[in-house]
DNA sequence: ATCCCTTTGTGAACCGATGCACAAAGTAGG
DNA sequence: CCTACTTTGTGCATCGGTTCACAAAGGGAT
């Protein structure tokens, strides 16, 4: 390290990670829009943050803004696209076609910017064959065949509880290193496996925490002794 | 305030609250082993997290375990179902009946233990009428009235992008003070409201980031200097 | 060129969450 | 009853993340 700052300092903190598609997002839409430049008060409002979060976020990444200027809008897209590696196109394959599987398939959000379904794959033969949003259902024997012919990197989980674990085991054995589950399991993998979980049911038990709080409030105190 | 612990101190950390969820799950595929007790070392391992965290998370409920033996499982289940409020059964509706809805209404674990389906919306006048998961498709007009008649106290929003906010606006005007937003917008609502979100592309985007490290590796290191 | 205004980038204090490590509290066995 | 063993509950150090507040850096006007 000869220079004296040290900008890209290549550990970017991961709740910063977890926020920088909330910017690219709102920058998307400013693109849009048209506008050329934003100021870091007016980003941060458009993603829901503190404008202080944001400048230490973007700093993370480098240098990016100007002082008493801004960002520039289209240059800081690309450089958080960059970041996020999505200026490559990525191959997602769904495992397990069924209410869930398909919206994910349609869902357009999804497919957006950066990634598109290259496979699904289903056990249940009445499934196997179908076409949904213009791709072919392949049967689950194939999984390991099909991932590596069409240079498959991320494996979307919406298979029922039950099958999870070895669906994943497998996909992990076929060179898979990222996973998103949405089966309401915890699964096992090696550490140099990459797993996020997206859980419905868990999201609504904490929503239901706070109702209750709110619905008894302070008045409650029932069986508190 | 007799007592001279003070056990439920009424202020249960967040991060506490979203794992109490993981920790019910597990137990109830205990309960249904018919393992009658537990240590917080296994209850742990089945979560999937880390023990001494586990027994600070449950301390904060009260001092339900015995030393040298465990948890009752029955008993702990009962607990941490009261603490979440799913001893109650939370009422639901689902506004926007597309791919994701259709998906979300037809969830087994979503309606599992604490809530209902109570409701469905959507402003499509093709889809009103229908009847999905054994309920009637109401049309969104119909949103204040519906809310209020049954008693609907938890919103999940899986509308467009483009109708997320007036939707929120509605259900806000009508009392609701807990929202699960799908859709990727950031809802503004007053402060005394709770709003979750859900949001498939941001998942995404963090598994592309990881994902891109490890590709590129420590061998990487193009542009860094 | 100088002054004033805007906005970034960051040092430092603060806050909540994590994990270690151990005393306290219980069981079991002789 | 006393000793040996197990497991909880928690004090304490640590860490990562958030927020404040301000100096540094740039633009624009005179």
């Amino acid at each position: 390290m000869k220079s004296p700052s040290h900008p890209r300092d290549r550990g970017i903190p991961e709740a910063t990670v977890a926020r920088l598609p909330l910017y690219l997002r709102a920058l998307h839409g400013m693109a849009e829009r048209g506008i050329a430049t934003v100021s870091s008060e007016d980003l941060a409002t458009a993603a829901g943050v503190n404008s202080a979060k944001l400048r230490k976020d973007l700093s993370h990444l480098g240098s990016y803004g100007t002082r008493g200027v801004g960002y520039d809008v289209e240059y800081l897209v690309y450089q958080i696209s960059r970041e996020l590696g999505l200026t490559q196109d990525w191959a997602v394959a769904i495992v397990g076609v069924g209410n869930l599987g398909r919206a994910l398939a349609n869902y357009g959000g999804f497919v957006s910017r950066g990634f598109h379904v290259a496979a699904m794959f289903d056990a249940d033969p009445d499934v196997v064959g179908d076409t949904i949003a213009g791709l072919n259902v392949e049967h689950i024997d194939a999984l390991e065949a099909v991932i590596k012919r069409r240079g498959v990197s991320i494996v979307v989980l919406a298979t029922p509880a039950a099958a999870a674990q070895e669906v994943c085991d497998r996909v992990v054995a076929a060179g898979v290193t990222s996973i998103l589950n949405f089966a309401p399991v915890v699964l096992s993998v090696p550490g140099s496996v990459d797993v996020r979980k997206v859980d419905l049911s868990i999201e609504l038990q904490i929503l239901a925490f706070h109702e209750q709080r709110k619905a008894g409030g302070p008045l409650m105190a029932v069986d508190t002794q």
